[in-house]
DNA sequence: CGCAGTTTTGATGGACCTCAAAGACCGTGG
DNA sequence: CCACGGTCTTTGAGGTCCATCAAAACTGCG
């Protein structure tokens, strides 16, 4: 932890430098955001921002997996995002936290104080652009899933998410989802249950409905193998790829 | 309609200035953007755009009303979105548009051709400093429907339909939702069941639940009374009233 | 081994969907 | 004025998918 802790100090050497909102940054630019910010780390389970919470950073993710959520009084938990490296917690000119945010796996997170982020925002015009491009598409994204949420079935939510997890992972690795391929599950049945509006016996119920329909293989309980990405797909309701990766 | 049309010629007159994408120019901003908008009307029941058009223009919603939504092959409709005055249609880079916009009632745009906009962006931090905080808006929005779409009851969805639809209602007559206020529900039975994923039976029945409940009463099918609000933030099955309108 | 957390599997019931028909509303034309 | 058709809405009967409740199987770990 340390080690990686020490590797991206410098913004250059930082993972996610490409894609962050940062990445549009001009080196001076970065320089003056290199000056406010700092790191952040979380373990796995632990909340990072409670709804309601005052909002002192805003930050991206470096490593590791968080989830944004919501819950009723009754404890029925809708989660409305999942956030991998280079997302974006938080938002200028927003005093407090609208949902739940908690690490899902080990979390380090690249932290600015919200003040001076908002002021940086003011002068330089980088940042905001990179926000708003990667705002529009977390809104196409959460639509999209309210497409999931409100009409499909529990096995082609089922498919959805998993296909939705294979893409995101062979973009980290940089490949292209492809007949074969394998990918681990970051969340736990209740997690998925909670994204897709399910219940953890159900989701359960559908994996193994897919496993006996050999769509998918399970090599222990969180590693998946999609024999053929085709039928995997055809198994979400959505008549064909729909475009490539977010 | 050619009247109102006159009257917001002039931008000074327009009735969404202060809360579109323009609210923040300053008097030069806004020529320069008045040079290359025109208006653009449709009839309740046309289209706007469908899923995969090419993106002409960007446009914000002057008039009337305007659905988001998404069709499966099998026929199965999610509406995502509901646009009303001052909402903002379209997005800078991109060259098609994601999901099928129609006009529910009859509708105004004020449009801009695309190029010209995302040139006036680039020079006048202004306009994405509004939209980019209009997204973030949108995106919360979206969130909280998600908690709506995967975890309430029918009852629950209803309820919380017509209480966003008073709130919008009240903001737009400049009032504040309180007992005994009336308002119309612009949608059809059909509609609301494309926003709240359900069939159009189980929202005429469970309409017809809340009236025999005393929580709403009808005049007409398309006017509603709310006797006393905090009923109905009850069925809602959220906490309390949530922090007011967006 | 024994325990806690996670996952699977089974049995049952209920909320909502599907299919069907009748009723309400509205404009048109006789 | 009423008849007529079209659209929207309500209501009913029956079936299904998924939630709920319950228990067993699996996994990792002290």
């Amino acid at each position: 932890m340390s080690v990686l802790h020490m590797d991206f100090k410098d913004c250059g050497q930082c993972p996610i430098r490409h894609r962050a909102v940062c990445s549009r940054c001009e080196p001076d630019e970065l320089e003056a955001l290199e000056a406010v910010k700092y790191y952040r780390t979380y373990d796995a389970g632990q909340p990072i921002l409670w709804s309601g919470d005052h909002l002192e950073f805003v930050a991206s993710v470096v490593t590791g997996i968080a989830t944004l959520s919501q819950t009723m009084e009754d404890g029925r938990t809708q989660m409305v995002g999942l956030l991998l490296p280079s997302d974006f917690i938080g938002r200028p000119n927003r005093e407090t936290a609208p949902f739940d945010v908690v690490a899902v796996s080990d979390v380090t997170l690249c932290c600015f104080r919200r003040r001076p982020f908002e002021n940086l925002m003011a002068s330089t015009p980088h940042i905001g652009h990179r926000l708003l491009e990667m705002t529009l598409d977390e809104l196409d994204s959460a639509r999209e899933w309210m497409l999931v949420l409100g009409r499909k079935t529990a096995r082609e939510k089922i498919a959805s998410l998993l296909l939705i997890i294979a893409r995101r992972d062979a973009v980290l690795r940089k490949k292209v989802p492809s007949d074969g391929m394998t990918f681990d599950l970051p969340l736990t049945r209740e997690s998925m249950a909670d994204y897709l509006g399910l219940t953890l016996e159900t989701v359960s119920r559908q994996i193994s409905a897919l496993k006996k329909s050999e769509v998918i293989e399970l090599q222990g309980k969180r590693r998946v193998l999609v024999p053929e990405l085709e039928r995997l797909v055809a198994e979400t309701g959505d008549d064909f790829d729909g475009g490539m990766i977010s």
